[in-house]
DNA sequence: TGTACATCAGTGAACGCGCGTTCACTGATGTAC
DNA sequence: TGTACATCAGTGAACGCGCGTTCACTGATGTAC
């Protein structure tokens, strides 16, 4: 949005084969996994040299980061105009299922077991902030339901432990409701991406839909 | 246990090396994750050449399904010698919980994302629903607390969809437990072990520990 | 509008690497008489 | 206990493959006068 947009032919050309790398490259973590990526492969597909790709990333690693940073972009971003356009957290919940059955390797990038060896960017932390920030809305506009013992015991720790929520003054028991969105959703999502369901008979949106009732007082 | 147990020297040799193939393959796994598992590697740290190990291994892949199905096994026989000893939900939680971070890259073999092109042996099924046995049996030692109207719900739709839990007679409220029991912890661990929560602040333990409360009603 | 020069996209050859896997072989270990 | 033979562990060479990445180069595209 900021910066110089006066884009010259040469970048606008640039940009778009970018674009067009990063498109055959998310095909290709769609089949092999983000461990198989390969520049050469991306080329071949391209029909283009294989060295003709370092004009546009440095190396492997570089593009790998700009997946990252986009998959993390496109949530965040799907967040914040479900946000903006008055959802609340269940809302979120569905909006979270149907970006990541959307695309389940980009779910898995994210989310799924780091990819050995490589350091994601140092900037995703702000972005997973910015989703936080939503959630953290979301949670605390819920009426709080009465609360247990246990769930107790975590907000005092919470209370104490909130560096992770930035300057946003939820109360400890939206922190809690945030933190289990996450983590129970995630449960469930990651599960059935990785096929753990399957055979088992029963239907995963029916145990997501259940989940987030729980997380929303139903 | 069954079987013809007399071994002759050579059979026991071989034994042997295949734990010791085995013991380097999960060194590996630990530093470079499953994709990267190479026999030429192992052989290398074996000091002994590549194709020697073909003497044991047909090839890579029934390695890593060996690996998966000794991941699998380890953790059923927790599971198992936990309830033989008495154990309730709450500790099989914690069983889970030290079980993945004892070792972190076994765990994620078996629950995390799947090793692209890589079909999962098909005994492992058969391990799995030794598992969901144990859990359904400590689920339905527990007395249902109030269920909301979410709960039913999906309570509903698990009785008529409860293949997965093959002969067990648990209850539908003992079925649902035990699937958010799996859901909601391996949410927590996974995320945990994918390092999610690193710089965050809090403590994992204390999040895990109140999922478990949570599901075991206090 | 036309020419001279600089910029940059893409090529093809090359380097070094490690992988999985096959194969013909040597030498040690076990088995049968 | 000793010899003859079969079994099997491990070797080294080889095949074909694809990878990431560097480099000197050609040819097209844009810029300055």
């Amino acid at each position: 949005m900021a910066g110089s947009d006066a884009k010259t032919p040469r970048e606008r050309y640039r940009a778009q084969v970018r674009e067009e790398v990063k498109q055959h490259a998310w095909g290709q973590i769609a089949t092999a996994g983000a461990s198989a990526l390969s520049l050469n492969a991306i080329a071949k597909q391209m029909g283009v040299s294989g060295p003709a790709l370092y004009r546009y990333f440095a190396n492997r690693d570089e593009l790998i980061t700009e997946l990252v940073r986009d998959a993390y972009r496109s949530l965040a971003d799907t967040f914040q105009a479900r946000a903006q356009a008055g959802a609340d957290l269940a809302d979120l919940a569905h909006a979270l299922r149907r970006w990541a059955l959307d695309d389940p390797q980009r779910y898995l990038l994210v989310y799924g077991t780091p990819v050995p060896g490589y350091q994601a960017p140092s900037d995703t932390t702000q972005i997973a902030s910015e989703m936080m920030a939503v959630l953290l809305d979301a949670s605390a506009a819920i009426e709080a339901p009465a609360t247990d013992a246990a769930a107790t015991a975590l907000d005092e720790h919470l209370a104490d432990h909130r560096a992770w929520a930035g300057e946003h003054p939820a109360p400890a028991p939206a922190l809690r409701r945030a933190l289990a969105f996450w983590t129970r959703l995630h449960g469930v999502l990651s599960l059935e991406l990785a096929g753990h369901f399957t055979g088992m008979g029963f239907d995963p949106a029916r145990l997501y839909a259940a989940e987030v009732d729980g997380l929303t007082g139903r």
